[in-house]
DNA sequence: ATCTTTACCATACATATGTATGGTATCGAA
DNA sequence: TTCGATACCATACATATGTATGGTAAAGAT
């Protein structure tokens, strides 16, 4: 359904991308046209066509930004897991971990929360389940059993936090998996942000 | 800082925040006029600036578009919540909320859906648990599979829907409880709505 | 060598859009 | 009774906005 987008392309549809999740609104041509340094609205208004063409976006004639995202939840674009970006910190997150978690692509994250996916069932007895939706909120002090994303060892977990003497102790509510213990001084360990909310959309089937 | 509105005011306000997050994009004062059935468009114009004046929005002048919700982190939008579910209770919705809740913009809101509240451990199996906010949407026609809140002899019931030749079945995730079977010309059983989604706030208590 | 695709530009146009201004009616407070 | 706030209407206007159409240039495919 989605044909490849030219370089070009992919560049106005980021920008779409940004300005719709930041800014709230759309653009209209004449603020794309800006943005990249086009002189006429019409060079913006053909590379939309053909974006929409590609079925990457919608647009609703004659109404003054009109532009919507066709992509999936709106929040999340598909992308290669390895090596991508939250909020700033390097995060990569191996495919076969007990936590994957898939990464909003939105440039523009909100201050104070971002959104993870979680993959996988380790959370489940924390009531939380594959393919719901995080909000993380990183500028929180994690407090005891509290639920936190950290990274360690440049893997990302998402579990309880538990502070003892000299050292931190993440927990899964699943006995199955032993409790993970950080010296104090560990340098490869990072605490990401809380847990602060969970949703999930009941539109798709359920994650198995 | 926020001065009371008007009834009227209060009414343009939750309409723009229905736009604003069910459509993507806040209203021309010509869509707004179109809905309160305002012949002019100034009347919208003047009403907007009343309720900008007390600090519900910020518009952007010259900017087709250009309303801002002041209310909106970015990210929690206040919603009223109208009742609560508990299964095997009589459902009661409150024309006036029993409690307000910061739901996050992500959560996919369409027009006419309510919120309520899950009491009980009824729904564990369907991964919803006490002290959940469940999003009903009273508008779709239900599908096999799905979740739907319905009223059956009085009392209401949250479960998975069937549909089968001659009658309906309602089976909880739990196998522990027997599927409900009603036959298609039973009257006094209603479905007040599909669970459209989950959301769960973090902030206070932790799930026990 | 011709054709298609991509990437731009310019001009023209209807109308959508926000704004300014002035008017009427109702209601409650001063 | 007068005044201010609220709630509407009408008209006028500049310009923002999306669209239609036609043209140029470069790169790659056939």
């Amino acid at each position: 359904m989605t044909q490849e987008l030219t370089e070009i392309q992919r560049k106005i549809l980021e920008f779409l991308i940004d300005e719709i999740k930041g800014n709230g609104i759309p653009p209209t041509l004449a603020e794309i046209a800006v943005h990249f340094g086009y002189k006429n609205r019409a060079t913006v208004q053909q590379h939309l066509g053909a974006i929409e063409r590609k079925g990457y976006i919608k647009k609703n004639p004659k109404l003054s930004r009109g532009i919507k995202l066709t992509l999936e939840e709106k929040f999340f674009v598909p992308r290669p897991v390895l090596g991508e970006v939250a909020a700033g910190n390097p995060l990569t997150i191996y495919p076969d971990a007990i936590d994957t978690i898939e990464l909003p692509t939105i440039a523009k994250m909100p201050k104070d929360s971002f959104l993870l996916r979680v993959k996988g069932d380790s959370l489940k007895d924390a009531h939380i389940f594959s393919g719901d939706i995080i909000i993380v909120n990183p500028n929180l002090e994690p407090k005891n059993g509290q639920i936190v994303v950290a990274i360690l060892d440049d893997a990302a977990v998402v579990k309880r936090f538990y502070k003892k003497k000299n050292q931190i102790e993440l927990v899964s509510e699943n006995p199955e998996f032993e409790p993970i213990v950080i010296e104090r001084n560990y340098s490869s360990f990072n605490i990401v942000g809380i847990v602060v909310g969970v949703y999930r959309s009941m539109e798709r089937k359920k994650a198995g």
